[in-house]
DNA sequence: GCCAACGTTGGC
DNA sequence: GCCAACGTTGGC
């Protein structure tokens, strides 16, 4: 399969981007939706994802690249269908893309960030991502 | 199986 | 702090 791109969402009060590139791994740990986690079950390896802080910023900062497909989150109850998936990251963008940016961008209007505001495991198309990597290279989008 | 009540997420 | 969207729970 050819490679896939994601965005996921984290609170930067809970694991903000620098704690990630601090620790050069990490896994994706608390996703307790059933839409996330097959989004999360979905990715593959080499896959890459834009790390987007919620609540605090509402912005993407980064990207991560998956190392590791799915397996059982640690921090759920055994038995439980709930996954993690490790990442590391590869860089952070050159300029933040806020959520605003991309709602006022025609483009972007159909990503599953702005369309499923509570899922913080969405899908991102080739086109989605090539365009907000672009908007990163300029600031204000 | 339906639906009201309730809890959570996340933007504003 | 409020509210919309959405998921879950529990009574019937």
């Amino acid at each position: 399969m050819s490679k896939q791109y994601w965005l996921m969402k984290s609170e930067p009060d809970a694991y903000p981007w620098k704690q990630l590139v601090r620790e050069g791994t990490g896994i994706w740990d608390g996703v307790r939706n059933h839409t996330a986690k097959l989004n999360l079950k979905a990715m593959q390896v080499g896959d890459e994802a834009l790390f987007y802080h919620s609540n605090i910023g509402k912005e993407c900062v980064g990207i991560m690249r998956i190392t590791e497909t799915a397996f059982p989150d640690p921090t759920a109850d055994e038995g439980s269908p709930w996954v993690v998936v490790r990442v590391e990251p590869v860089r952070a963008l050159t300029h933040p893309v806020t959520l605003a940016a991309i709602k006022a961008d025609p483009k972007l209007a159909d990503m599953d960030l702005i369309r499923q505001s509570r899922l913080s495991v969405g899908r991102v198309t080739p086109e989605e991502w090539k365009h907000i990597l672009k908007k990163s290279e300029t600031a204000g989008g």
